[in-house]
DNA sequence: GCTTGCTATGCAACGAGTTGCATAGCAAGG
DNA sequence: CCTTGCTATGCAACTCGTTGCATAGCAAGC
């Protein structure tokens, strides 16, 4: 699975405890790989009995301890042999094409404030994003090599988003002509 | 879970058995929504038990019986109120984007066959998806309703995958140009 | 004759992911 | 003062999804 990879790539670009982790997956990691804070800290318990990961204790006052993770050589070497394995054909769940289909047995019409609420959704994902390109990436000819691979992934969220917007337009004229 | 929903709408469509099931999930609908037989079985059976499905079976001499599957009342007015959900975000799982940002921590090259063979793959689906609409949708000015929402549904995959192969040919620039 | 592959269903075991809950102090706002 | 919410970690129980295997006859190709 690649949530190991996915929590292997955060830590090396930036080290943080599991709970830092877990609200950057509800951020800027979260926009492709999504995990709820119980994956991640399961997963962190696995990564370091496998020596994939260093350890800091910082202790603090009438708290637990709050460790913060590194990526350490063995999950680098681990991370550089996954990059050159084959992907897998993605595991697809397009929820609202299934409704679309299932809306040709019932009204077409009671679909549409729903895919309405999508289309809100997404279009404020497509904001977050264009806002995000200009806080992070303001000038596109001095990148290094970490942020030209961010924003070349930042790129196919906006375009994903684009065309996402393009198609519930597309489905929305549908529904209402059905709707006559 | 929508499983159930992708089930109810392929035999809504299309009364068959799990088998059968299996191979649509396979093809036409597992193109937005995937699933192995082993699910589909237990789902299958699951949804028996509830009565949402009607059950005919069908004696074949030396093999187990086919027990064909097609929506019974209950199952439809489950459909209905499930259309009337609101969608839960999808959760995303985009293994190319994790890859790409942890090539910056090993050779981006590296990475570039893999984005070959997967841009191959999105290519051949493309295709695909344009053989099925000059295939199932030779006039388009004569649909019912279930193929109107059909179509619409196929727009989006092309799309989706129109817009993939330009971004993986925007990855595959981005990594030459790492790889200097 | 033998292997391979297809139809057709299903069990068992495992791994991935979700949900609910628990702890516990601190800070902010009404 | 009291509630709400944030930081910070984790257990337990559950559901979802995958993998490997088993059965069993029939048809096609070598």
């Amino acid at each position: 699975m690649a949530l190991e990879y996915a929590i292997l790539v955060s830590l090396l670009e930036q080290p943080g405890s599991g709970y830092e982790l877990a609200r950057r997956f509800d951020r800027s990691i979260g926009r492709f790989w999504t995990a709820t804070h119980q994956q991640i800290y399961r997963v962190l318990g696995r990564m370091e009995a496998d020596g994939w990961l260093a350890v800091e204790l910082t202790a603090q006052s009438a708290r637990p301890d709050k460790k913060i993770y590194s990526a350490a050589e063995p999950g680098r070497t681990a991370l550089a042999a996954w990059l050159r394995e084959p992907v897998q054909p993605e595991s697809v769940r397009h929820e609202m094409a299934v409704r679309i289909r299932a809306a040709a047995f019932d009204d077409p019409a009671a679909l549409i404030p729903e895919v309405e609420r999508h289309r809100t959704a997404h279009a404020e994902l497509l904001d977050r994003y264009l806002a995000g390109e200009q806080r992070d990436f303001p000038d596109l000819e001095s990148l290094d090599v970490q942020q030209q691979l961010q924003h070349v992934v930042l790129r196919g969220g906006i375009e994903y988003e684009r065309m996402t917007l393009a198609w519930l337009d597309d489905v929305l004229v549908t529904l209402h002509k059905l709707s006559h």
